[in-house]
DNA sequence: GATGAATGAGGATTCATTCAT
DNA sequence: GATGAATGAATCCTCATTCAT
């Protein structure tokens, strides 16, 4: 009983160690050596608690792209309301500090060719995404504050296309480009809601939107 | 001198073998045996054009990237008119087929991060699609035909972009969302350039596109 | 005192699991995990009671040999007369359903060149088998039923080389031609020993046997 | 071309090599390793001339069972007369000093349960001796020196398998019983063919034996 | 120019053994 | 007494690279 827990809390010490390795070097940089260097234990301990090694970083894989389908649902959860929660969700969805999570998910879409292990959880995870677009998006056209110009599983399906786009460019950290991509997606998100979600700004010589955006 | 002519005739067909091994395989499956192979040379005389394998798959991932924005600004240059242009580029952004050339900038912009040597190839590549995409709004801007309800950049940079994520969910050959894919960004560029592309599909339940896109 | 007896007891049951995995598994693929797992151990108690597992192996195969001695002597002493006592050594000797300790014995053979801490066991199996058949012999010659034509010790050695070499051929289970190297070794018996074991097959054309071998 | 050759001539060395090793230290003994050594080269060299180690073995396993075969072959092919031909088979059948193949055809007898891709080979070179001790007997049947008391195949497995017993008992080189053994096989040969093949030998207390077999 | 033989570092994995608990 | 965590040496295998020819 104790060593279970013991154990558990040691495959879960390896999964974050995986973690950290995938976010940091990238799904082909992950070796049983470095996920041992990381968690400061001999490689062949790595494979004393899982089968091989593919089993762990498939379990990390999908241990992070839960969290992160989680940690999204919460966030959609916690909104005051929805002009708010697409904001934040935007904000969310491409990050300032790319998370460990986030980044697996990115790694592991890119290789999807490659392991065909991976579709069923990535497919899930777009699927959980849209679906929470789509709730949001829902809630407000229920509220009145959206009037959706196309169908609703398309305004969801594209933004969380915009997000992966954008979220991907990203991981190059040398252009700091982020608030642009930010907008472009919440200048999206108005056009396909009919709402109002960034402030008119001069210098962005908008006057185009804002004329048509503030009826 | 004729020498020189030969040697970089060389380096061209081991540059085409790349695209077709990367293409084929991913850039991870790329082997200086698998080039050899198909280029029907021995292993040894790869490294012999070229100081490092790394360097020949650098290489010809700037050549394919190039070719493809060459290819893209053809495509534009070719259009009758700014719709049909329009719907030409997406349909060919996140196309059926994909070209070796798409395929391998899909799969560089996946190990970006790992590969600094080909961020700024990738940037310039963006650019280019942007550039493009903001030539042809004002194309259809100054005809008339379109009507942009936010700036030029930031419809053009999210064409891209869906592009981009779209044409990425598709390397999983496993699904076949290509029409759907297409849809969405279309759908996205009526309501961000105030036009018509799509015919309204009345099982799509798009009343309210009709209603709000056509003041 | 009781430890003492405990200790034993533990200790036998590790050379019965270790029966059954060679048996199953062959010298090859007994592992300290698997002599665990039969056992209902953890790894580290097997290496408690046995300085290495090399200890234990030899232990066990010494164990398996004695074993198989002591069965092939009983069975003799069980015999009714001669002629059934030979039959029912020979076919035990080149059984159907090999049992674990012969299995090993086989085992072991296999491997002697490689580890010289068997050469005395086997040394001593093989006599013991030899001194099996010599008694069974001299029993048959002095009742007057067997008149041997050859030395009583050829006659036994080759009886225990024909069911080594006849049991090894077993081992391998994809063929089953048990039935045709009993015959073979009986009919060695019947002109080494000038006795009828085995009735005249006439599709066997055997008529010489018949004639010749009862003058 | 001269390239097919060398690189035949260097699979040749290490199937060469391969066949020392397994003879030295037996099938489970043979590593890339061991042989690379053998061969004075290094273990990825082994690996480029065969696709896998397993294959190098599998091969060196074959050509070992081939050769020793056609060498049985070729021994009766040459003999002058069955009497001598018989006896030259079985001194040679059960040697002074063994050979690497023969000791690799036990090996690898063995080790059949666990490794299936050798079962044909070996039963196929069963076959092959069995095949040339009819032939020998047939001839002598015929020439009239041999007068079968059993069937022609019977002899001849007996035969293989007294040899297969023997040989695998002298794979222990701590006893000298090897003329005691070839004495065994001649004795049973006598027996089944009806002919005389050993001296008759006072210190042997070969009296009964040497009463019938000296008309 | 071009080859293919050869290498060596690195990949995952297995497993007997040690040892703190 | 007994455990299971942890190790390290060994296994085969891959592959970019070097170099004599």
């Amino acid at each position: 009983m104790m060593a279970t827990v013991r154990r558990q809390q040691r495959k879960q010490e390896l999964l974050t160690a995986t973690h950290r390795v995938i976010s940091e070097r990238g799904i082909a940089g992950a070796s049983v050596r470095a996920v041992a260097d990381r968690a400061a234990l001999s490689p062949g301990s790595i494979l004393y608690y899982f089968e091989s090694f593919e089993e762990l970083v498939t379990a990390a894989v999908e241990s992070a792209m839960e969290e992160f389908g989680d940690r999204r649902r919460r966030l959609l959860d916690a909104a005051a309301d929805p002009i708010t929660g697409l904001c934040q969700m935007v904000e969310a969805g491409i990050p300032e500090r790319i998370s460990d999570e986030l980044r697996i998910v990115y790694e592991v879409s890119s290789v999807l060719r490659d392991k065909p292990q991976f579709r069923a959880s990535v497919a899930l995870l777009m699927d959980r995404q849209v679906a929470i677009y789509r709730d949001l998006i829902r809630w407000g056209t229920e509220s009145g504050v959206f009037r959706p110009v196309m169908e609703e599983a398309t305004i969801a399906e594209n933004l969380v296309a915009l997000e992966d786009a954008y979220g991907l460019y990203l991981l190059d950290p040398s252009s700091d480009r982020r608030p642009h991509y930010v907008r472009n997606a919440l200048r999206f998100a108005e056009a396909a809601l009919g709402c109002t979600l960034l402030p008119a700004t001069p210098d962005d010589t908008l006057e185009p939107l804002g004329k048509d955006s503030t009826p």
